[in-house]
Order: C-alpha cells, then sequence, then structure tokens
DNA sequence: CAGAATCCTCGAGGATACTG
DNA sequence: CAGTATCCTCGAGGATTCTG
C-alpha cells in the first residue's frame, strides 16, 4: 500500500481538493439548473426564467453573474429597447458539460435508491417522525 | 425541432432534475471531502477526521449520517472499549465514484481557468476591493 | 474512541418594490 | 425586457463542553 500507517498528517483540505473547488462553483441552489437551461445554445435571460420553474429575477441574475465570473457562461448583449441579452457557455463551461451530465445521469439513475435508502433509515432509527 | 417555440412552460424544475438531486447528495460543504477519505476502503472515524484538515468532529459525524442515510456510506461497529467504528461505500455509494471522480478532475484541470476569469472579472468590473 | 448536546453567527436565498 | 435595491428569515456550520 501506498500510504499506510497511522498518525499520518492531514493530506485532504478544502482548499485544495479538486472535488471542492468544483463543487464550489455548481453547488448552489439554482447553478445546475441554469446550466441545464443554458447548455444547449444560446438563450435569452426571460426564456432561462420561465423554462426554470421558481426561479426569481434576482436568485437568476445573482446565479449568471457569479457564472460569469467564474468564465463558465458568457453574456452577449444587444442594446435595443427593450434590451435583450443573450446567455451562452463558454469554451471552459462546456468542458464542464460532460461531468455534469454524468452526475445527472446518476441521479436520474439512482436516486430512487437513495429514497430508499432514507425511508429504511428513517424507519430503523426514527419510528416517528417520518421525513 | 423537438421543443422550439416561445412561452413555453417551465421544463426545469429543483424537485425533477437530476443535477439538483445529486447536487443535494453531495453539495454539503465536508460530503465530497468525506467520500474522498473514505473512497478507498474501510477506514475508522478517527483516520478520517485526522485526514481531513480544518474538520470537526460534530461536522464529521453530521456528514457521515447524512451520508449513511442516503445509502452511500455504511457503518460498521465493532463493540469494545474504546468503540471501533469503520466507514466504508456501500455499492450505491461506488456507483458515485466515476461520476465524483470526472468532477474532481475537471477541478484539477481547470481550476486555474476559473481563477484567472474571476481575476480577469473583478478587474474589468471592479478595479477596487478585489476578491 | 466516537460521538452527543448547546449555543451562536453569518450569509444564502426568498419576498417585494422600483427602473433604464 | 432585464435587471437593482432592500429587508428579512432560517438553517448550515463553527466553537465549546460533556460522555459511554
Amino acid at each position: 500500500m501506498t500510504a499506510s500507517a497511522k498518525t499520518k498528517q492531514p493530506d485532504i483540505s478544502l482548499a485544495v481538493c479538486g472535488y471542492s473547488k468544483v463543487i464550489e462553483i455548481i453547488s448552489n441552489k439554482w447553478t445546475a439548473l441554469v446550466i441545464y437551461a443554458i447548455e444547449n445554445g444560446s438563450i435569452r435571460y426571460g426564456e432561462i426564467e420561465r423554462r426554470i420553474a421558481g426561479i426569481s429575477k434576482k436568485m437568476l441574475t445573482q446565479t449568471l453573474r457569479k457564472l460569469e465570473r467564474d468564465g463558465i457562461v458568457q453574456r452577449h448583449i444587444t442594446p435595443s429597447v427593450p434590451p435583450m441579452v443573450e446567455y451562452s457557455l463558454t469554451l471552459l463551461g462546456q468542458t464542464l458539460l460532460r461531468p455534469m451530465r454524468e452526475l445527472r445521469q446518476w441521479g436520474r439513475d439512482n436516486y430512487m435508491h437513495v429514497e430508499a435508502a432514507r425511508m429504511q433509515y428513517d424507519f430503523t432509527y426514527n419510528k416517528d417522525s417520518m421525513d
């Protein structure tokens, strides 16, 4: 075994682990859904808003701004009255699609098992006050 | 085109999208790191604690419990004094490794670009008060 | 060793109203 | 149409202390 023994130093850190870095980017409440809405090509602000059930303008704008700052999406403004703003993935954002789609597929394939596990767990440890 | 036209109904929902479901599972602050610590096999509670820099017992226990409830990790107790508790991935948890590793790899490969994009963005829109 | 129990802070995210 | 600007709530997560 490569890294054996007891009393080893911490070797996993929030600041360094690749997991945390991606999660920092995509783990906000609406981020994944917004990427989902944009992933098929350029799309207008209002169209994203209409496609995502329950999102507010504030959260949509906030999420888009963060993704833009992270270099994942880009914003294209057509100065007209009223203005037209379109969003699309950057090249960097497109590279994120593959891992994210795998994640989404895992969710589709396995979430039923997760729910079953939860029910089982609650039944075993917490007969009252189900989730 | 399959889903064209304007004024379409919302077709993306937090409650339904596979993205959100996985993110709901792995997006807590320490979850990914804990899975990272466990992914190579059975490991003791104290060993996880030592491996992850900065985690407290409270958060470690809380994270492990949630993962156990979701059917991702399993807990094996050896009743001795003092007790020995070992954690490992369930079969379901192991299936999560592939998508998560891809995510981690993306982070390792691309986080530098994200940081560069942030600096560029802050420089452009916010000359003072950098991040 | 492996937690459980409390108390507290801080910021993500919601509701609402206004605007170029 | 595509946002800003405020105000407010609620719970994730930290610090600390205690225990079988």
